[in-house]
DNA sequence: CGAACCCTTGATCGTGTTCAATAGGCGTGG
DNA sequence: CCACGCCTATTGAACACGATCAAGGGTTCG
């Protein structure tokens, strides 16, 4: 494995018409003239897990596609508090505020190492104004973003915290033969996604755990050893 | 005052160009040309109080822009429960699911009477392409919804509901000589804006009122004798 | 004037917080 | 490679906040 000094590597600059994501990212629906429109250079970044991507209030240049990894998005509040108001999943697009104004309304930091691509916001404005394939694509990732955020803060703010937990699972969970694994992290940052503090986070695991519900809880992950018995939980509690 | 039978009534065809509040609306940069490009009839309706515009799964054929009076988006989860998303301000776009999909992801509700304009989808979807003044506009109304759902999120759902109520009051409190006034709901919708009952709601209000920090409490609206000191509550807490 | 609806208030209970102590991983350096 | 130390996770006990159940008081509208 490489050694990495700095905190994100440069990988090289991105050649998006032949993407292996971009099937689900922003430029999915591009032909090749629209392509050939694009002259700054997308860069294609990776970044160690917990290194900061950028801060609520820098100068918003450029939006991010997440190739893979997680991310958190930190709204810092007036009186300086926290919350996570949004995590990034792969294929999905984050910073868009660049396309609104000066600056970034939160903080970005990756969760786990992240694999990502930097797209300097005059390439979407110059070119979301000329093709309206890529309006198109802009406007159903901005409506994702909203759709996502509307619904985490539906369903991973309601309720009792472990059937919060056993939502945030079921949104995250990988099939992995007979049983599911869910990532999880700092449980401080499960804490500030779920408005909830990181010893609560963990009683709940233990909980979920002694009722069968998960099992194996790492440090990273755990395991879902039967998905529908966990989305009845989500539904009904107990 | 006019009796309304039906729970929304037709007020005519909308003159957007000439609309009062066009400056802060969607259709704010567009020239003469772009006008003469609509060709379906944008209506300007009226709602009562507590009345369905749209609901959860509908056949998404419009979006609208509140003329004035305030909407609530309810997000209602698999298992039931309901949830408040966001509150929609004068001048503010919703629905604007029908862009994307077939159905609306959520239900709208009049918080109060309120006055309206209904924009059929295709006309976005035509003109969007064409425009790119509607684009640009597009992409900004579709940021403030989501920042607007982020800070929402973040601020009115963290801390104590005493500290939360306070931020929901300096977001929609309008300064009215010495002091400012802000409006209240019913106090089971405010309850599921901020994930609380609504004895707690009512608990709440008779405890800042001990306080000192709102006064007046009616069923409809509260003041705020002093902003300066609730700015600080909101921040310090106590 | 009465009825429905909503808001308020009280008492008790449950959930999450707080503070504190302990245990477990992981990386570093010997 | 092991031992130490730091950081994070877990667990416990007392406490605070909001939920729940229940009763009473106000408004509004027919």
């Amino acid at each position: 494995m490489k050694t990495i000094e700095i905190k994100n590597a440069w990988q090289g600059e991105s050649d998006c018409e032949n993407c292996s994501i971009r099937s689900s990212a922003l430029f999915a629906e591009l032909n090749e003239e629209d392509f050939s429109k694009i002259h700054s250079p997308i860069d294609d970044l990776s970044f160690e897990a917990y290194a900061g991507i950028y801060q609520q209030g820098d100068k918003a240049g450029s939006l991010y596609t997440l190739r893979n990894g997680y991310i958190k998005i930190l709204h810092i509040n007036s009186d300086g508090s926290e919350r996570i108001v949004r995590i990034v999943l792969p294929g999905n697009l984050f910073g868009m505020e660049a396309l609104l104004g000066e600056a970034y309304e939160h903080s970005a930091y990756a969760l786990t190492n992240v694999h990502l691509c930097r797209i300097p916001k005059n390439i979407i404005s110059t070119l979301g104004e000329e093709s309206p394939r890529l309006h198109r694509q802009i406007v159903k990732k901005w409506g994702e973003a909203l759709l996502q955020s509307e619904s985490w803060f539906s369903e991973i703010n309601t309720g009792r915290i472990e059937v919060r937990l056993a939502r945030f699972f079921l949104k995250l969970a990988k099939e992995s033969g007979s049983f599911a694994i869910a990532p999880l992290f700092k449980r401080e940052d499960m804490g500030l996604m779920m408005d909830v503090k990181c010893e609560t986070i963990s009683r709940a695991l233990a909980s979920m755990a002694e009722q069968g519900l998960i099992s194996n809880i790492t440090r990273l992950s755990v395991q879902i050893p039967n998905l529908e018995l966990l989305r009845q939980f989500s539904k009904r509690g107990v």
